[in-house]
RNA sequence: GCACUCGUAGCUCAACGGAUAGAGCAUCUGACUACGGAUCAGAAGGUUGCAGGUUCGAAUCCUGCCGAGUGCACCA
């Protein structure tokens, strides 16, 4: 597959918004509660043995009590100490405070603690006052560039470019959520030597491009039909006829060349597909810039140089005319080494040479200090290969992380690559349209009952539509292949975005059916319920599930988290009455408090992944 | 052949070196005619591919083997 990176749609407002602005909130970063256990933990770590100072107390959510800490066997080990004597000295070391509730030692050494119910309605309140939801901004941020989004020019988006547009997007947010300065580079695959084929055509049959007939002729669809119908013809006369093809050739040459009238051309192409990917990136619900928008045709003014320093700096040598850079352990079949190509024989440029003209602008004129890059498994060599040689040319230093982000295949239900029946890709807005479709179909069938307007049922079939095809990729691993199922994705039960959602629809809801007095106010003083707790417990690790995200780019861990929250707050809604509660108002406006935090949590950090809420589902 | 990734419940997937390996789907058993709309609780289901090793403790780290996927000179 190529590496196709891509597109952007400015119709409908892409960003779902990031956090509910109140009257009076402040901007306040929140501890979480385990967060405030593991400092103490460790204090009293590093008073029972002055050595342990900074060690990791290893606080953990635990089945046995709200949090365990693990941290003192291994300490114990070191200070050649009994641990469950150590452990005693470490719980005797814990200072009786608000936090810190009960606090036992277990098993060989574990220390199981509990926080007391006020602790946790006290810091859930903090965070309901804040816009963030407590969650803090770095105070250093660095600067990220994240390559994702990448279809090719004058081609089709199919399944494959699904992943890295999801990934990447959900990603961004996270980490401008977290404060950091994000530069999005969309490398669109816009250079190469087919580009002499589909221009010259389009010399030949100038109006190829042209856009009439119909209303629609300035739609996304229209111009890949159009784009489409070029490349096959061109295609068919470029395997046919013997001088098109020559003719086809020497293009290519002057589009290197920078050829005005061949440029010109070439931007037609460029132009017109980018309506194309704007509408499916839309149909997506992806923001894509056109700022942002820099594919491979964007560094052709730094080959030569690029090779003229790797050159120079004797980091790639010249080897069957070819300018490659060899590894010690990277070998082929025949157990000779295999270069990384950044000149080919003929003179031309391979991708090697554009994506190290991109980290060379990525650090040096972007001052990015992390590179990150949403592709195919399949180039993992390739950015081995790039990264060990932008290395060694200087251009990646010992303070820039470069990463590449790999994803695995999408596969159909039978476990192998996403195809239709005639064996091709799928294509992506097909794929888009069934799961809207289905998923329009389920909430008429539901929405009716509750008097949704037809342009709601439309509207929330497309965010539920959209969210189960992004949550069903962002719940998974990243580096594994997933399986692509519709009917999975869209069910209203188990592990999909349709359930959180409809957890959110549900919090708005109660609100919705609220008396005039009945307002959502914390109530420390109350008692909790298991499922309080529970839940609340949970909300209180919004922060900490974020910015672990944010940390190792790894998406389904928020996934996983609100689902976790959705299921704890079903559970919740089922076994305590929120309106009719039994402990009277105190406890409908402590309740009300739970359902606004956890909808507003739900909210927050569905956005994140790119995923919208209804408000009425 | 070499390299990388991965083998976890029937299926799809989690698990930052920690206690009894968790969810969802499917299966089975009960509740539920709705504050409140699309329900919940429970059961059953495992030699974490196999064999060694490190560790107080291994799905996780190391070695070997078996199996799968992907990649491996001028396409991206």
């Amino acid at each position: 597959m190529s590496r196709a990176r891509s597109g952007d749609p400015p119709v409908r407002t892409a960003s779902p918004p990031c956090s509910l602005t109140r009257n009076g909130t402040s901007m306040a970063s929140v501890p979480s509660l385990s967060a405030s256990l593991q400092q103490r933990v460790s204090a009293a770590l590093a008073a029972a043995v002055p050595s342990a100072v900074g060690a990791d107390p290893l606080l953990r959510r635990s089945d046995r009590a709200d949090f365990q800490a693990n941290g003192v066997l291994g300490l114990a080990k070191r200070a050649k100490a009994n641990p469950r004597e150590l452990a005693a000295q470490v719980a005797a070391a814990l200072p009786a405070d608000e936090v810190v509730g009960e606090v036992e030692v277990s098993g060989p050494g574990f220390l199981n603690i509990t926080v007391p119910d006020a602790a946790i309605t006290a810091n859930l309140a903090r965070r309901l006052a804040d816009d963030r939801l407590g969650v803090p901004a770095k105070p250093d941020p660095g600067i990220t560039v994240v390559d994702y989004a990448q279809p090719n020019v004058a081609k089709e988006m199919h399944v494959g470019h699904l992943r890295s547009s999801v990934i990447g997007d959900a990603l961004v947010r996270i980490l401008e959520f977290g404060g950091e300065q994000v530069v999005r580079r969309h490398h669109i695959g816009d250079w190469g030597t087919q580009f002499g084929m589909l221009i010259q055509y389009l010399l030949e049959h100038p109006h190829e491009l042209d856009h009439t007939g119909g209303a629609d002729a300035d739609s996304g669809e229209a111009s890949m039909s159009r784009l489409d119908r070029l490349y096959k013809s061109a295609r068919a006369l470029f395997d046919a006829d013997e001088a098109f093809k020559d003719r086809a050739r020497r293009k290519v040459v002057d589009l290197q060349a920078g050829d005005p009238e061949t440029l010109a051309t070439w931007q037609r192409f460029v132009d017109e597909s980018k309506i194309y990917f704007y509408s499916v990136y839309d149909k997506l619900d992806i923001e894509i810039r056109d700022a942002d928008i820099v594919g491979e045709s964007g560094y052709n003014d730094m080959l030569v140089e690029t090779c003229h320093l790797l050159e120079k700096a004797g980091v790639a040598v010249w080897s069957n005319g070819a300018l490659c850079v060899f590894f010690d352990d990277i070998k082929g079949k025949d157990g000779e080494p295999v270069p990384l190509i950044v000149r080919k024989t003929d003179g031309g440029f391979g991708y090697a040479a554009t994506d190290l003209s991109a980290i060379r602008n990525r650090t040096q004129d972007l001052h990015a200090d992390t590179l990150l890059y949403v592709v195919d498994v399949r180039q993992s060599l390739h950015f081995r290969m790039v990264f060990e040689t932008a290395r060694r040319a200087g251009w990646l230093t010992d303070g820039v992380t470069a990463r590449h982000l790999p994803f695995g295949t999408v596969l159909g239900k039978d476990g192998k690559p996403f195809k239709t029946r005639a064996g091709k890709s799928v294509r992506l807005e097909d794929l888009l349209d069934e799961a809207v479709a289905r998923a329009t179909a389920v909430v008429r069938e539901k929405g009716e009952k509750i008097g949704l307007t037809e342009q709601e049922i439309t509207d929330n079939g497309r965010q539920v539509g959209i969210g189960a095809v992004k949550y069903a990729d962002l719940s998974t691993s990243l580096g594994r292949d997933y399986v692509f199922d519709l009917d999975r994705m869209v069910s209203l039960n188990g592990d999909t975005s349709v359930y959180i959602q409809y957890a959110y629809a549900r919090t708005r809801s109660i609100f919705r059916k609220a008396a005039e007095g009945q307002r959502p106010v914390a109530h420390p003083e109350l008692p909790l319920a298991p499922a309080e707790r529970a839940l609340g417990l949970h909300l209180d690790a919004f922060a900490d599930a974020v910015a672990e995200v944010a940390e190792t780019y790894e998406p389904h861990r928020l996934a996983s988290y609100l689902f976790q929250l959705a299921s704890l707050f079903t559970t919740f809604y089922e076994q305590c009455p929120v309106l009719t509660a039994e402990g009277g108002e105190p406890q409908v406006e402590q309740r009300l408090f739970l359902c606004d935090l956890t909808g507003r949590t739900l909210r927050q950090g569905l956005a994140l992944l790119g995923i919208r809420t209804p408000e009425r589902l």
